[in-house]
This record gives structure tokens, C-alpha cells and sequence, in this order.
DNA sequence: ATGCCTGTTTGATCTCGATCAATGGTCCGC
DNA sequence: GCGGACCATTGATCGAGATCAAACAGGCAT
């Protein structure tokens, strides 16, 4: 029996910037795992859309408090600003190669008119859909809620395979969620104890959802 | 000696899309304090630009727990969608205008191209940007951050008023800050005890801040 | 294999903000 | 004026998640 689990396929990208992407492509480029892609308050050049690999971008308290705001998967594109400078920062998670597009030529496409500027609306609006359901678990789920709302959200992410191998670590997952790491770990527990998922073999970032019905459930 | 208060100016607004909203103006609409302006999941037919009141916009989940995405006061525009369901709803705070303008005639004005699409990339990068810093607020920030901070950006978008008049009540602000009515009220009490800040006389609506250094000092 | 580093789980305890509860104030209309 | 529906503050207690701490992997270089 084939168990499909989610190595990402290198190459056939299903962009969410299609029309921008095709044509713009500048080069492909590699960041090592834990290096920084760019920096909050840096002026913005490019625009990134992931071949293989994962990101996260976050924002900082002075005192080292961290909110990830988003993590990209392979597919994904990243790192556009309207502004002048980048609003977060964003690291590799693993090992990453992207694509990327110069920031002007996608700016250039909207003042065209076209498909570029519905695409980047639609791009915008979708990272602000994203952001607005975040802020309703950041602001009112409870821990079991939110370990169980991210569980469900990578499994849609990545196609519902049947072995998720999940590329954060788990201190990642409770800066995203709003958490720390050992809430996580015992939320992680207690799904696992309840029958919900199972970790698989080894590794403890690779598990499988047994039932999503009953994740589903218990993400309010 | 003048006391500047935030009473709003009637009709001079300065849009967040001057371009959009100029021509396309449909007509003007009054909201009861506490009505619906639109519910979740209903069909998108306006966009709506305030003239004089405040709405709050909001996601509830099953059981009634309740967040705020955005308070939205007088010139501002919301309830823009790409997609053909509304993602929250929307309610007038206090007795409302606004001005209408259908949906799809900004989307036509993006399709022509020219200012239209550029103004509303601006509108959703505002939204976005605000997200982004309410979801550090809501995953890492104290109690008492979160209403300094909140103190803050009414202040700032109020233009600095000597005296601030908040049209929304306490359990508006605490599920807005992801807390209950009963710490946003402790912790401005704190903020009073300690002088930064004072409340006007009758009211606890009406609040001068007193030191806003030391409460930009307080928000992280 | 050995040793080190990073990551994860689990247990014990603490604390901030939630919950439960009571009181008083404000703004209404009558 | 008075009654009643909010609304806000403050106090007492509780509890979910944070913090502190220990043990135990797994991965990787040597």
C-alpha cells in the first residue's frame, strides 16, 4: 500500500501569483536552515514564491518575545510590501530554495492595469483573511483549540497526507499559536492519549491524523 | 483656553480611497446604536465609508466568544471583499452614517486599471498591517499592554485629542484585546493610580492621557 | 560506539487574567 | 423627582497556561 506523506514535489508550482510569477522570474536561490531571508524594517527588493522548503515570518518585542505570524510551504509566495520597508522578518525553517521577482516589476505589472493587480489583490486579500481568523484564535481559543486549529490547518495545507511531517519544531508552532512550547507538547499529548493522532515511528514531527472529525470538533 | 475634543467633523473626509470613493458615492445611510450592518456569511453588496459614528467588525465563534478584528471611526472605509461572502460582521457602536458605494463598481474601477486598483492594494495593506501588529498584541502582549496600546491608537487616530471620547464600552475594548471587561477596567484604573492618565469628570467614556510618554513606554 | 547539542515530554509549582459576586454610577424615559 | 436598564469598578477566588525543572530521546560529528 502506498502511504503518500508530504515531500514536496521540486518542481510544478501552483502559484497564487501565477500571472506575476510566469514572466518575472529572476533566479532561484538557496537559504540555509535558521537564516534570515530578510529583516523587519529592511528596505523590501524582492518578492519570494518557495520551490521547496518552509519559512516563517514573525514580529519582535524589544525583549525578544516572538509572534510568527505566517508560515509558507512550498508554493507559496512571500514578503510583498506596498511600503517602503518590511513589516516582519522572515527566517528558513529547513533548508529553502526559492524564486524570486523583483518587488518594482510587480509594482510596474499593477500600474500596467491587468491581470497583475486583481492577482495581487486576491494575493493581499488572502494573507488578510489568514491574519483575521488568527486574531480570533490568538484572542479567544483556548490551548487545546489552537494546537488542534494548526493541526488542521497544515493537514489542508499540505493536501491531507496521510503522514504529516511538520518542518517547525514545536517552540515555532507556540510562537504562531500564542503559546509556549509546553503547552504545545501537552496539547499534543493529550490528542495523541484521546486517540486523535498518532506520532509516527521515530520522529516526532511526523504524525498522522486519525480522526479529523473529531479535530475538527474540538476546533470550535 | 480651547479644549480640543474628538468630536468628528461632519463632512470633510479625507478618504483612504479619495480615488474610489469620490465618484462612485451612491448614497447616505443611518445605523441605529447596536444595529447590524452586515452579518458574516452574507452576499457583499457595499462598500461603506463612515461620515459621523464608529462601527466595530467582528468574528464570533460558536458558543458566542467573540473578537474584534477593528474598530473603524469617522472617514474611514470598510467591508471591501474579494471573495462573494462577507468575513465578519459588521455593527454601528453608536448611532451611524455612512456613505454607500456598490461593491462592483470598485471592482470595475480595478479592472479599468489606472488609480482605482493602486488605492485599493493600499486599503488592504492597511488592513493587513494592522492585523499583523493585532496578532503580536493578542499572542505576546500583557494585559496591560494591550490597553496601553490600545490607549494609544485611539489616541493617535484621534489625532491626539486633549480630552478622548471612546464611543465603545468596556467589553467592546476587552474583546478587541482578547481580555474581559473586568481587566480592561483594572488596568485602566492601574494607568489612572499611577498619573498617566485621567478620567473627565462624569464619564468614563471621556479619558485625557496625561503622560503619553511613559504609556508609549508601558507598550512594549 | 561515544559525546554533545538540540528538541521533546512530563512533572511540580506559580501567576496572571478569568470567573464569580457585590456595589455604585450614568443615562434614560416617565 | 423616581425606576430601571445598562455600564463600570472593585473585591475574592479560581484555574488555564506559564514557568521552573528534570529526564530522555534523536541526530550528527568524531
Amino acid at each position: 500500500m502506498l502511504v503518500r506523506i508530504n515531500t514536496a514535489p521540486r518542481m510544478p508550482i501552483d502559484g497564487q501569483l501565477a500571472a506575476l510569477a510566469s514572466e518575472r522570474m529572476l533566479s532561484e536561490f538557496r537559504y540555509r536552515r535558521g537564516s534570515e531571508i530578510f529583516g523587519e524594517r529592511e528596505e523590501p527588493e524582492y518578492v519570494y514564491q518557495i520551490v521547496s522548503g518552509a519559512v516563517r515570518t514573525y514580529k519582535l518585542l524589544p525583549d525578544g518575545r516572538r509572534q510568527i505570524n505566517a508560515f509558507h510551504l512550498v508554493g507559496d509566495m512571500f514578503g510583498f510590501e506596498n511600503e517602503t520597508t518590511h513589516r516582519f522578518t522572515a527566517e528558513a525553517i529547513v533548508e529553502t530554495h526559492v524564486h524570486l521577482m523583483r518587488r518594482t516589476s510587480i509594482l510596474e505589472a499593477v500600474r500596467n492595469g491587468g491581470a497583475g493587480a486583481k492577482d495581487l489583490i486576491k494575493f493581499v486579500t488572502q494573507n488578510l483573511q489568514h491574519a483575521e481568523s488568527h486574531m480570533l484564535l490568538l484572542g479567544r481559543k483556548t490551548s487545546l483549540e489552537r494546537v488542534t486549529a494548526f493541526l488542521l490547518e497544515m493537514d489542508e495545507r499540505l493536501q491531507h497526507p496521510d503522514v504529516m511531517i511538520l518542518p517547525m519544531n514545536r517552540r515555532d508552532i507556540a510562537d504562531y499559536l500564542g503559546l509556549t512550547l509546553e503547552t504545545v507538547s501537552r496539547a499534543l499529548s493529550i490528542l495523541r492519549d484521546e486517540g486523535l493522532l498518532r506520532f509516527d515511528g521515530n520522529s516526532q514531527r511526523r504524525l498522522e491524523l486519525v480522526d479529523r472529525g473529531a479535530l475538527a470538533k474540538i476546533d470550535a
